[in-house]
DNA sequence: AGTTTCGGCGCC
DNA sequence: AAAGGGCGCCGAAACT
């Protein structure tokens, strides 16, 4: 079962297909077929099938009914391997990847496509030029060779594998779609802002805030242009610099409450309403397009639909199949736990080691039992706190946490000096990332804003801002990428653990993932969430005591989960 | 008129 | 109390 076949689409509908030995090199020669989907339905032996794009070949094998247990995605893979070189942003098709090693002008990558509302996964997608199956052998080769060069070629390999496991994870979630039910939906939206009025205004509740805050103004305001709030706040003798609830809740104002309501339910209305329904939801499905690794972290996003984003009431509208159940498991504290895995901390091992409440252990070993002040440190640490309690936090948790609080501190300062800086399994950050655009200010000239004080007592001398950008996006990268490496291997297992069942995986979110099942499996598939847990720790990160635990919550609502 | 940026806020 | 990381999305504002 260790067969590896490559496959190539051929541009009259056909398909090119070859065995590959052990070397990646051809086993075979190449055949012409006359049908994808029958070429791979006919050789269920195969245990990887190598190709230039899942995003070209999965979604035309799924429409057909026909699933593979793993690829191997080169585009993907030299995305990856061009960034561990330190040659982020060079073009990373085949055809590119080709170019290069033959010495020929390297073709520019094709534009992305955009979402557009309600679009299906398009069965062709207009990705790079057609390269054939021979050629394509030959960049497959070439990059198992640039693996062996890597830091650590058994985490790279884990990596691009992990990350093509995640692609077709990603086509199969695209395909079944998030159970949405559109009157669940209609009830909260009529509950929240009332009725709609003819010719698509505002509805009910927002005119009436509105007219709340006018009066409060004494004036006509319109509550969802900043700049007409902060002019009348100004008018009422109150300077705002900006419209952030953070900074309007705590004024004393009688306009404060109204807009603060308004803000909220402005963007339920906006972002998740009924235009939203009319274009996102499809045959009691809602299907946002994921995409695997679309962050330079590893993280996914979606294409379309705002799908990571759902607000936790419209999550109401999440509702099962009749007869079925949504297992919806989220891991706890788990960038914490990743820290711990990366930096082998002992002492945060150890604590990352117990199921229990993470946070609460590290207070009661830092903080005297204060859990909010042990998680403010923790999380100050691996965003980059630069004030508040998180710095005197900070000192705290180094001095029991030595080497978490020390990998994450040189994480900051090789981003500032713009070396290269690595997830555990390789996914390397490019090194301007985190970085602004002024060049003003990363040559140390002040700029206008330099004179509000608030600023200058953080950016100490003619220290870079643009640097410290830069230190802290490569302090989050470490974790918040690691932990991605870390999900990718979780969702694999979790894949392979259900292959058998009728289950089916409909959301993934960071640290979360839902599955779809029958009632009778529920059981089943909570287990397969805990031993794929197990599995991907120990798969990612080798031996440690790092445990993962996941809060899992059998529900037909997606609501009924938190 | 079409495209890009900004402000604000949803999620993790 | 104050505001650190990653995203996407929307309408308005600011451009070409």
């Amino acid at each position: 079962m260790t067969d590896r076949w490559a496959l190539a689409p051929a541009e009259d509908g056909g398909v090119e297909v070859a065995p590959l030995g052990p070397d990646g090199l051809p086993a075979g020669p190449v055949r012409r077929e006359p049908d994808l989907a029958e070429a791979v339905r006919g050789r269920p032996e195969v245990a990887r099938w190598v190709w230039r794009s899942t995003a070209e070949v999965y979604p035309r094998l799924l429409a057909t009914g026909v699933r593979v247990e793993r690829c191997y995605d080169i585009e993907d893979a030299e995305t990856l391997l061009l960034g561990h070189a330190g040659r982020y942003g060079e073009p990373r098709s085949a055809a590119a990847a080709l170019a290069r090693l033959r010495g020929g002008p390297v073709p520019p990558d094709p534009p992305q496509r955009s979402a557009e509302p309600g679009a299906q996964s398009p069965l062709f997608e207009p990705q790079s030029a057609h390269v054939p199956l021979a050629d394509l052998i030959e960049v497959y080769a070439d990059q198992q060779r640039r693996h062996d060069a890597t830091a650590h070629p058994d985490r790279m390999r884990l990596l691009t594998a992990a990350e093509s496991a995640g692609m077709l994870v990603a086509a199969e979630m695209n395909r079944a779609g998030l159970p949405w039910s559109a009157e669940v939906h209609r009830g909260v939206l009529h509950e929240l802002l009332g009725e709609r009025y003819a010719g698509g205004g505002e509805p009910r509740r927002l005119a009436e805030l509105a007219d709340e805050v006018s009066a409060a103004f004494g004036r006509r305001v319109r509550p969802d242009l900043p700049a007409d709030v902060i002019k009348a706040f100004a008018q009422a003798g109150i300077k705002v610099r900006s419209t952030r609830r953070w900074e309007i809740e705590s004024l004393d104002h009688p306009a404060v409450k109204p807009l603060v309501e308004y803000k909220k339910l402005y963007r339920i209305w906006v972002a998740h309403g009924w235009s939203w329904l009319q274009d996102w939801v499809r045959d009691g499905r809602f299907r946002p397009e994921f995409l695997a690794g679309g962050t330079v972290t590893g993280r996914w996003v979606t294409n379309g639909g705002g799908g990571l984003q759902i607000p936790k009431v419209i999550r109401r509208a999440v509702v099962a199949d009749p007869g079925w159940r949504l297992v919806v498991a989220d891991a706890d504290q788990m960038e914490p736990r990743v820290l711990a895995a990366i930096s082998r901390d002992p002492g945060l091992m150890e604590v990352a080691g117990r199921e229990s409440d993470l946070y609460q252990s590290v207070s009661d070993r830092a903080f005297s039992g204060d859990r909010d002040q042990a998680k403010l440190a923790v999380l100050g640490a691996v965003y980059g706190q630069t004030s508040g309690d998180g710095l005197k936090n900070l000192a705290a948790l180094r001095r029991r946490f030595p080497l978490a609080v020390a990998y994450v501190d040189e994480a900051a300062r090789a981003g500032e000096e713009g070396r290269l800086v690595r997830t555990w399994l390789g996914r390397t950050c490019p090194p301007a990332a985190g970085a602004g655009e002024d060049l003003e200010e990363e040559a140390g000239i002040p700029t206008a804003e330099d004179d509000s004080d608030d600023r200058q007592q953080w950016v100490p001398g003619y220290a870079s801002t643009n640097a410290r950008a830069r230190g802290r996006f490569a302090r989050n990268f470490v974790v918040q990428g690691s932990a991605a490496d870390w999900a990718l291997l979780l969702l694999a297992a979790l894949r392979q653990a259900c292959a058998g069942m009728a289950a089916e995986l409909v959301f993934f979110q960071h640290d979360e993932v839902i599955v779809h099942c029958p009632k009778e499996e529920t059981e089943a598939v909570v287990a397969a969430i805990r031993q794929a847990s197990e599995l991907a720790g120990r798969l990612t990160f080798g031996d440690t005591p790092v445990r993962f635990p996941f809060t899992t919550a059998v529900v037909e609502c997606y609501a009924d989960a938190k």
